[in-house]
DNA sequence: GTCTATATTCCGATAGAC
DNA sequence: GTCTATCGGAATATAGAC
């Protein structure tokens, strides 16, 4: 993939998480990058066609996560979980779930299924890891590990929505409840950068 | 109030629970309600000022709940809130905490304001009457109540996020698993409408 | 208080040269 | 693959008549 198209992947992601799919625009690209927006309707022939490359970016990310984690325990695919949103946190990027689905219903259809591909795999993904750690003596809940995947996603997409408007610090507060909750033995604060 | 003015709010409301505030136009107010872009412009010179003026409206909606909910229980208040979002989620709506903080970057400074006394509101709410409930034993958690609240309406926003994208069904999982979380004797489905 | 009319700006998108 | 140039449309917003 050109530089150029893997830059403009990168900004829209980034625009995505700060400011919304609707509220940017090919210039807000155009300008950082110092091309012209047709170089990124070469590429993009449609707003839509952006916005569906960013998440096939984001559910590639997932799937090299889950790869990459395959031999960790489900205690450490968690803490790798949690230390991702803690970092957009610092940065004031929100995640693509908690961008994208607000604005779902605005979308055309093919993107839609993309965000519904997305919210599935990680929410897959997240299952997968709090079975494991269940498994292993290392978390406690009860029902069905799909079922507290929804609860620990949400807590994670809405701890970044309200960090921005309350404070920081309300991403330590929330998770380490969510801990707790869980029985884990460790806080946001153990997991190292 | 005038009926426009009211009916202008009551639309942009709606707008921005489905479409996003910055998804919708002067135009799919004025179309609806059958007036010129010019009679909102009257009412609300810029955008803001509507955005503004939802938020308003949407923090003496709180203020009634609260007031109008006073002698019940604190499992009363909570099976109240509960309720509220559970009519937004069959109406595909979600609430304004999920559709305005997402955003909240986009926004200028004295309407970021606005949504965050709306946060802090609701929140104080929630928290109050989580206290409440705790003390009449008819919840259990660990921790402050304020802390509680947190994960409480992240639950609730983020169930209406993905409950659109997923499938209305989500709601009642996630509501039942956080009331069982919290050892609460009722579901979702226990509340009458 | 609502209208017509219009200013202004910005947006997504495309044609065609290089 | 990137540019210049431009189109068509839509958005927010305002002036001034009624």
């Amino acid at each position: 993939m050109s530089d150029t198209k893997e830059n403009i992947i990168g900004l829209a992601d980034e625009l995505i998480r700060k400011r919304g799919f609707n509220a940017f625009s090919y210039n807000d690209i155009a300008v950082p990058l110092a091309v012209r927006n047709a170089a990124i309707h070469y590429y993009f022939p449609a707003k839509s066609d952006l916005g569906e490359a960013v998440i096939e970016v984001e559910l590639r990310r997932v799937e090299e996560y889950r790869r990459g984690s395959e031999r960790l325990t489900g205690e450490e695919q968690l803490k790798l979980l949690v230390g991702v949103f803690r970092r957009n946190n610092k940065l004031r990027m929100i995640c693509l779930m908690g961008s994208l689905t607000p604005d779902y219903d605005t979308f055309e259809v093919p993107m839609r299924r993309k965000v519904k591909e997305m919210c599935l795999s990680i929410l897959d993904w997240v299952a997968e890891s709090l079975e494991k750690a269940r498994g292993e003596g290392k978390l406690q809940f009860e029902g069905e590990a799909g079922d507290r995947a929804l609860l620990v996603i949400s807590t994670l997409l809405s701890s970044l929505l309200l960090s921005r408007v309350l404070g920081t610090n309300i991403f330590e507060r929330m998770l380490d409840q969510l801990l707790q909750d869980m029985r884990a033995d460790w806080r946001v604060k153990d997991i190292k950068l």
